[in-house]
Order: structure tokens, then sequence, then C-alpha cells
RNA sequence: GGGCGAUUAGCUCAGCUGGUUAGAGCAUAUGCUUUACACGCAUAGGGUCUGCGGUUCGAAUCCGUAAUCGCCCACCA
């Protein structure tokens, strides 16, 4: 907490020491908890994170302000694959591979290494200003989230949820360990099929063509399978064919599998080495032959020529001979796509090994009906029908891993192999003595489990389960919202929900909102190799984490993408710049806070005004913010800032700072006093460090601006007095937009004349003169009933502005000017009137719309009087 | 092949249950060395709301359809 900025890690400490990020299980206020998506280990902060973890934050400084119990609940993640890559690499530069060191020493070397090197992240969290409770930081290899994971294991294995099974699995050669459906991805090429014949046995000049992508594997063919319905080869249907090469025969069956449309209509059938083979061979009891070694090299069940080769190396060799044997027939171009492992990046081979696996097909029940029932809603709730649908056609989850690194299998095996499965080896002794009737020596399953396993616990082991008495398991869970990328819905968050149910009967989040992926200006993915990127620490540095956060919370919306570039974040420094120029002038305005103001006693419209605004900010905030909709909170913060109180506020009271009203004075400083700090809690969830340095900068405070309640101003609110202002301040910028278009210096002040005013406008126009005269730099109001010559005009809520310009005025350019204006008013005039002529209109719209509009077309008739009129005295 | 979402100003997006003379930020233009801020202030220009059809007194908003783009899932002998 140093290469940011001393000051705000001044800031953070102090948060940190004061306990302000402690949960208080004790305390009678409401809970509201998030588990943080616990990043791995090895991480290091990168811009989805600091998306993710700006969103948590800003929900958790909120809602403590608004009076809950918050406990944002931090850790790590031990990333099995991912860790031990990294140790093996740095082993690998002393030369050393783990299977030189041996398991144990290897996981001393892990522990070693994250004990030094690990869990950088959690720091470069603090930068952001993540407001964790700290004390409570978990590791999901710690003890007590170990002994959850064994727990429900062992609970899953006796209720028969998990079960061990030699299937096919999707196996990584490099990372030699099976992974799961969901950690392939498939890559589109353009590949080819390639077509041969297998000739029929005893009669070499019958034979059945088949296509295939992988000629190589025809080694483990035990059959090949035709439709039923395929008269082409009915006659084949019973009798063996020869495979190419080996000569070895295989029989022809008949499948569903075999599709007559496709291809030539018969497969080969590799029971061992594709998934819907291994389906095809189930069916009709066929062997398997595998072919591939651990690294996926072509093992001894092939020819001795090919051992050893990969099916890459292998493939042309494989053609090449069967060319020469004459059976090749052609090839052809075919679109296709190809596993890859997510992590390794190297080519998936189906493999058939002895794996655990979670029936999860008896798990979605419950998880499915949390989500109908509305246990557990989805924000935006269009990702619900993503979520159902994949859990309608799941399948069985891979769960073991050949890595060393992870929660081992709590299994042991007894000397013929049955499986003795509990939470400890002094437990599985006990089961053999039992079983065996005497004490038996077991050895245990060298498998881990996938990562994804104890993060799905993650939402109650970081709680304290198993012990169901912890106080925190008590009152934070389930917890109240999780938060994090729709890119791991299927992952974790679909897992988390399916663990919970089972374990706790209860829905591991109240609700889960889902943000979208961070991309570039451009909108692409950003990626190492694009070299697209956005450092977070780095933008930190150059621009402050405030400006960084603010710039990823103001798009995060709907769960779409959020741009960005360096640019953006730029701009939103602009807007911490902003806010700390708008402080230092109201102190130079010597707005110091009065003790025990009371906001009531406030007379000035100009002062009622702002109150006003800002409560309506302060709850449109709250609202957005309840939502979880951060853009659209984010929007009416800077809008509040930046255009109310900077643009309209800080300017409109500058006359009054410089007169000698004392009075007037006194009461605006100390209302600008009152607003900046109920403005700075406002700006406090969003950007809590500026917040929190102006907030200690501006006052000898008891509190931290952190530690203070979230502005409740709706006793304060005069929405009559507010729309008068709103009123005069329009009033300013049509005199504006009139000075501007007939090129009055912006210097240049100007006598105003006001014809036609109504009594009401009259008193308003009257008791801010003062504000008018200074936004709109006019020296004089008078009250006219005639226009005079040389007079600029504007027609506005049915009063005539009049600017004399004393002879500089443009006639031709004046008649553009109103003529312009005039024919928008009548344009509206003529639409409104058709539609009031429109008796069906009348009749079915509601009262208050006719009646609107009724109102609104009184009002433009009468402008258009006054335009006219000007007109005329203009000559035309 | 199945599903989901998007299409509104040059760019990024608001516009919730149909009634606004369709908004914001950025960008652009013009004018301002106004004693908080040029990381600023003021003003302005800019949109037939992707096309077509329908429902309705009334559609950016609802329905259908087409096109384009994006994403997810499945399959590809």
């Amino acid at each position: 907490m140093n290469d940011c900025s001393p000051t705000l890690g001044a800031i953070y400490a102090k948060w940190q020491e004061k306990g302000l990020f402690d949960c208080h299980p004790e305390s009678d206020k409401p809970a509201f908890s998030i588990v943080i998506p616990p990043p791995n280990v090895t991480g290091n902060l990168h811009i989805g994170h600091a998306l993710n973890y700006s969103l948590q934050d800003a929900i958790c400084r909120y809602k403590r302000m608004k009076g809950f119990d918050v406990l944002w609940q931090p850790g790590t993640d031990h990333a099995g694959i991912a860790t031990q890559m990294v140790v093996e690499r740095m082993l690998a530069k002393e030369g050393v591979s783990r299977h030189d060191l041996g398991r144990e020493k290897f996981l001393e070397k892990v522990w070693e290494w994250k004990a030094q090197s690990g869990g950088q992240i959690v720091n470069q969290l603090k930068h952001l200003g993540c407001s964790c409770d700290w004390r409570r930081e978990r590791f999901t290899m710690d003890e007590g989230l170990s002994a959850a994971v064994r727990k429900v294991f062992v609970k899953m294995y006796k209720d028969g949820l998990i079960y061990r099974d030699k299937r096919l699995v999707n196996w990584d050669p490099k990372l030699q360990t099976a992974i799961s459906d969901l950690e392939v991805v498939q890559k589109e090429t353009v590949g080819k099929m390639w077509y041969f014949k297998y000739p029929l046995e005893g009669d070499a000049s019958k034979f059945i063509m088949v296509g295939t992508t992988r000629p190589e594997t025809l080694f483990g063919d035990t059959a090949v399978a035709v439709s039923d319905q395929d008269e082409r080869y009915k006659d084949f249907v019973g009798k063996n064919v020869l495979i190419p090469i080996i000569n070895k025969p295989i029989p022809v069956v008949t499948d569903e599998h075999a599709d007559p449309e496709k291809g030539t209509g018969a497969v080969k059938i590799t029971p061992a080495h594709d998934f819907n083979d291994f389906e095809v061979g189930k069916r009709h009891n066929l062997p398997l032959v595998n072919l591939l070694t651990k690294e996926a090299k072509l093992n001894e069940n092939v020819p001795e020529k090919y051992r050893g080769m990969s099916p890459l190396e292998a493939r042309p060799i494989v053609l090449e001979d069967i060319k020469a044997l004459g059976l090749y027939d052609h090839e052809e171009d075919n679109p296709m796509t190809i596993p890859y492992g997510d992590r390794s990046d190297v080519i998936i081979e189906p493999w058939l090994t002895d794996q655990w696996f979670v029936d999860t097909s008896k798990l979605v029940g419950a998880a499915v009906d949390a989500v109908q029932k509305g246990d557990t809603k989805f924000i935006p709730d269009s990702w619900e029908n993503m979520y159902y649908s994949w859990m309608e056609n799941i399948q069985p989850w891979c769960i073991s891993r050949q890595l060393w690194w992870g929660h081992q299998v709590p299994v042991w095996y007894g000397p013929d192999g049955k499986i003795f499965c509990e939470e400890t080896e002094e437990e599985a002794k006990a089961a053999a003595e039992k079983h065996y009737g005497a004490a038996t020596e077991l050895t245990r399953d060298t498998d881990v489990l996938d990562t994804w396993f104890s993060s799905g616990l993650w939402a109650f082991s970081t709680l304290g389960w198993p012990n169901e008495n912890d106080e925190h398991l008590k009152k934070y869970y389930p917890t109240s919202v999780l938060i994090t990328g729709f890119d791991i819905i299927f992952f974790w968050v679909a897992r988390m929900m399916m663990m919970s149910m089972y374990a706790m009967k209860q829905v591991p989040f109240k609700k889960i909102h889902l943000h979208g992926l961070v991309r570039d200006e451009k909108g692409q993915k950003m990626s190492k190799s694009k070299g697209n990127g956005i450092d977070p620490l780095e933008m930190c540095n150059k621009y402050g984490a405030d400006a960084l956060r603010f710039s990823l919370l103001i798009q995060e919306g709907s769960g779409r993408s959020v741009l960005m570039s360096e640019a953006r974040v730029e701009n939103y420094r602009n807007f911490t710049t902003k806010i700390w120029n708008a402080v230092r002038f109201c102190e130079m305005n010597e707005c110091k806070k009065v003790e025990g103001f009371d906001l009531a006693s406030v007379k000035l419209p100009v002062n009622k005004w702002i109150i006003t605004k800002l409560s309506e900010a302060a709850d449109t905030i709250a609202k957005w913010l309840d939502t979880y909709a951060f853009n659209e909170a984010s929007n009416a913060l800077y809008h509040f800032m930046w255009n109310t109180f900077c643009d309209w506020y800080l300017e409109a009271i500058k006359n009054i700072f410089y007169s000698d009203d004392e009075g007037a004075k006194a009461e605006t400083r100390a209302v600008v006093a009152a607003v900046v700090d109920e403005m700075l809690k406002l700006v406090h969830p969003f950007m809590p460090f500026v917040s929190e340095e102006l907030w200690d900068k501006t006052a000898d405070r008891k509190e931290m601006l952190m530690e203070t309640a979230w502005p409740a101003l709706n006793a304060y609110e005069d929405k009559a007095v507010a729309e008068n202002q709103d009123w005069i301040f329009n009033l300013v910028t049509t005199v504006r937009s009139v000075r501007s278009s007939v090129n009055i210096p912006a210097a240049a002040k100007i006598t105003l004349k006001i014809k036609d005013a109504t009594d009401a406008q009259h008193q308003n126009v009257e008791s801010n003169a003062a504000i008018l005269k200074s936004l709109a730099k006019v020296e004089d109001i008078q009250f006219v009933t005639e226009t005079g010559a040389g007079e600029v005009a504007q027609v506005v809520d049915g009063m005539t502005l009049l600017i004399p310009l004393a002879g500089l005025i443009d006639v031709a350019k004046e008649k553009e000017r109103i003529t312009k204006d005039l024919q928008n008013v009548q344009a509206f005039v003529e639409r409104t009137k058709a539609q009031l002529a429109n008796a069906a209109f009348v009749s079915k719209a509601p009262e208050q719309v006719v009646a609107d509009k009724r109102k609104a077309l009184a009002d433009s008739e009468q402008d258009i009087a006054k335009m006219q009129e000007v007109l005329k005295l203009l000559g035309a």
C-alpha cells in the first residue's frame, strides 16, 4: 500500500485501524453480506478484477452508510492447475521437476511459494480501496475449508452422488490430467475429411467406404456402423470388414448413430477415442482399444512404426500407407471444431481413465427450483434462461484431477480395491478394520479435486461451515448478493447453487448480479497477444484509484460490456479534480461547518433549491444502487455534482459572497458547508479516497466519512421553491442563448426588459434579480409594457424578453431567428391541434394527457401571437 | 442446428409499465486568460430511433418479419 499514493495509503490504513471494514455479528443491525469471487492466489490484478471489486466495494460502502452490518468476505482460491504450473515453472529454472521432488516435497514448495509471493492480489485490492473484512481472509486450502470439502465429498459419496467410473474423459496431455467439459474450448478450423475403404473379410472385391477426420485412430476401430435403414450396406451387416494396414477383422453393426445422409453413411467406430463411438461401443459390447499414452502419443496397440508419434505426426504416414494399399479414395475440406484445453491450449483427447464424477442430474432440481421460486434472483434476469437451459442439459461433472496441488480425494483403497470414503484416514482405517475384521493397510487415492469443487462451497465454507453454530454462518448466510462476471455462470454460479442446495438446503445468495466483460475502446476483448490491455494499477498510479473506479462504475449496466481506455480514466480523473476544486472554492469563501445549523431554518430560495436537489440526488442514487444499476447511480452523482452543484449553485451564490449582505452570506456559507458534507457522502461509495480526504480536510471530525450515514434530507425539501428556481435558471439559459446568437460580447453587460410577465413570474424574477444579473451578465432588469425599436426579442413562457442593442441589431438576421423559432412552435401547434380535433384521442386518451396537450397548445398559441408581434415591429 | 441479446446523434450509451417538440457523456464548432477549476465556463450544430408490416386515438417503446452484429450451447463419422 504505497506505490499508489502515500495519502491514499494513509487513508486506507486509517479505515482499517478504526475497524471500519469489520463485520459485527453481535450487532442488531441487519446483515448485508457478500463473498468475494476469490481471485487465484497466483493472480495479478487485471482490469476485470478491478471492475468486479469496484462494484462490490461501492455496494458495501453504500450499505454500511445505509445502516447495515456489512460483511465483505475476502479470500483467494488455490487454483490447482494455475498454481501448480507457476511453481513447476519456478522449479524448472533450477532444473528440477516436480517428479524429482516427489509429491510431498513439491507440496512443501507450493506452500513456500504461497507464503512468499502468493496472494499479491490481496494487496492490489487495497489499492482499489476494497473494504473487505481482512481479519476473515480465507484460502480454499485452509484447514477449515478443506474440512468442508472432505465433509461434502464424503456425504455425496455416501448419498450416491459421487461415483468412480471408467469412461472417456477430456484428457489434457500437457497437464496430464482429466478436465471437465467446461474447461474445453472449441476452436473453429478447416480440417479434412478423408475417405478410404474397409475391404470385406474373405472378399476383397467388396468394401465399405468410410469418411473420417481422424484416420490415425483406425488402429482402435472395433466396428463399422451403418444405419439399419441403409440399403447400400444391407449385405455387409453382421459380416466383418478388415481395418486397412493391420487387416484386423471388425464387425459391421447397425446403429442409430450412423446417418445415411452424412458422409458415406458408414462410420468407423473407435470407442476409446470418440465420445459418440464410446456410446456405440457400449450398445454393441464392442471392445475398447486404447491407442494413446497419457502424453497422447501412440502406444503399443499400434504397429511399431507409428509408436511414440503424436496423432498429428502419424496421420500423414497412415494416409500414405493406406494409399500404398490402394484403399484410399479422396479427401474433402471439412469445417470443424477442435477441442483445446482452456489452460494448456493443447488439443484435448478423449481418453479412457478411471475418474470421479458428480451425478449432477440429481442436484439440478433443487438448484433450478430455487431460482424459479425467486429465492435467488438474477440481475439482469435475462441470465435465468441460460442458467435453466444449461441445468436441464447437464452432464456428469468430472471432479478428479491428476494433479498434486489441491484437495486430495478422501478415499482409501483396501488391498482388494474396496473403497473407503471417509473424512479422515483414521475413520477410513476404522471402517476398513470393521469390513475386513482386522487392521488392514490402505492406500490413498492420489487424485485431487477440481478447483471449482471447493469454490462451489465458498459461500458457506468461508463463514465457518461445517460448524453449524458459527455466528457468522448464522448471521450472514445466505449471503445478500453475489457479484461476478457472466463468464463463470456455469463454472461457479451454477455449481454454488447446486452445492449449497445440497449441503445447506438453502441458496448461497439471494441475488446474483452478473456484470459484463471489460473490453477495449473498440469493443474488443483485451488480451496479451493483442496488447490492448489496460493495467489497473498503472491507471491507479497515473490517475488515482477513484478515477479508475468511476470510469468502470459509470459504464456497468444491464450486464453489458464495459469499454475501457486510458482516455476514459483520464476523463473521470477530471471529475475528481472538479470535486476537489469545488470544495476548495467553498473553503476559500469561508464555508465552515456550523455546529447545530438547522437546514429547516434556511430562507434563501437558492439555498432551499440546492438542498432539495441534494435530497433528490441522494434518493435517486440510492434507488439505483439498490437495484445494482451502477451506471445510472454514477450518472446521477456526476450530474448532481458537476451540473447542479458546480455549474448552477456555486455560480449562483457567488453574488451573495461578493455582496455585503452578511445575513445571506452567513446562511449560504452554512448551507454550502452542510451540502458539501452530504455531497461527499454521496460521492464516497464511488470514490472513497478523494471524498474521505476532503471530509478530513474541511472540518474537525469525530467520525470518518466512511462511517457516516447516507443522507436523509426529505424533510428539508421544498419542491415549490425548487421549481421556481429551476425556472429562473432556465431563464438564464434563454438569455445566454439569445446573447450568443446575436453575438453580444461575452463580457458586455446588457439591460433586460421583460414584457407581459405574470405576477408570479414578476415576483420570481424580482427575488432572484441578483442571480439573474450575475449569471446572465445583466446590468438592469426592467418590466415594460411596450417593445421598443432596436431591441432583440425572445418569447418564452408567455413573456417577451427584450434586449436593447443600441442600433447594433441586424434586422434581417433577427427576422430569420424569430421566424425559425416561430415555425417550430407553429409546427407543434398544428400537430397538437390535429390531435385534439381527433375525437378518438379526446375520448380514449387519459384525461391528464388531453389536459396537458390543451394547456401546451394554449401556451404555444400565446407565444405565437407574441412572436408575430415582434416580427411586425421588425417590419415584416 | 438450438437459444439469447443488440441495432437510438461522429463514438459510447440512457430512454423502466406506449402520451417528451427523443436525452446524457465524450467528440466537434464558436466565444470566453469571468479572482475554484482551460483537467475549466458558456452557447451551438448534429438523430426520418436498422428496414418492412401490424396492433393502437397515439409506437423509439408492444407484436410479427427481414437484415446486420454479438454471445451462449450442441453437433460435425
